[in-house]
DNA sequence: TCTTAATACTACATATCGTAGTATCACTCC
DNA sequence: GGAGTGATACTACGATATGTAGTATTAAGA
């Protein structure tokens, strides 16, 4: 899967788009539904047409996030992947992307970064040492 | 600026667009030059339309890369930014975004990453030192 | 085989980016 | 100081991504 990764976002907001990123959440949520449940899940945030959800679930498909199978005359919907591997993943192809330009100074922002997060330090620290 | 960052493409071009990042490595590099410049700098490449250039170094001006002065017929263009600094900050707000998603397991698939690379990992190790 | 829920297909809007034509502007030279 | 012309502004089209939803078609189940 080839994805863009938007910063000033949050979340799964960050790759997918809006709607497609509160899909999922339907999807990853309930493990497995049909398009019915997922409008039925949304209807709190706003009313989507039923065909809306439609696309979108298509479009995921598309995108290798979902699998489907029949189940009496609807669809049922699945993740490929669960949230925590899919996160994983975004992590990795993003910091891959960022090691890939040897000119960019990745370590010293990053510990840059964490300067102000003692916690974060430590837990770097400690995972330093576990590779030795 | 607000961007994308596209982890599967390379160097500026993880942001910019393929011909918007050469114009800007053609700035960057002349430290400041006419449309004609740029395009005769890019000719190697292949031949654009001189009004393509125009509108690149327009979009670029709106993206807030580059301002201009006049200098005789033609404007002059300079970046507002140097390569290395754009490089940092693009760095630094793909890991801020990152850093957002406390649910991410950036710090352990950082140094997971880094693990093949006895030598990032040493500096690594020596920048958290110097933060003690 | 018919009914109808559900999906497929298509389409429009917005945004980004590559592309370039036409209209207009402003130096510079006579 | 007017004309010529090189340069830019404006406009537009195609492709892709995403939100949106209407219409056409399909197939489950009675």
């Amino acid at each position: 899967m080839q994805f863009t990764f938007r910063p000033s976002k949050q979340g799964t907001n960050q790759i997918l788009g809006e709607l497609e990123s509160k899909v999922m959440k339907v999807v990853w949520d309930k493990c497995s539904c049909t398009a019915k449940d997922v409008l039925d899940a949304l209807e709190p945030d706003r009313k989507h047409a039923y065909t809306t959800i439609g696309t979108i679930l298509h479009r995921l498909r598309q995108k290798g996030l979902l699998t489907r199978t029949r189940r009496g005359k609807a669809f049922l919907y699945k993740p490929t992947i669960s949230q925590e591997e899919f996160t994983e993943r975004i992590t990795r192809d993003v910091l891959v992307g960022l090691l890939k330009d040897e000119e960019r100074p990745i370590l010293s922002t990053f510990v840059d970064l964490l300067s102000d997060n003692k916690e974060l330090l430590e837990e770097l620290k400690d995972l330093l040492k576990r590779k030795r």
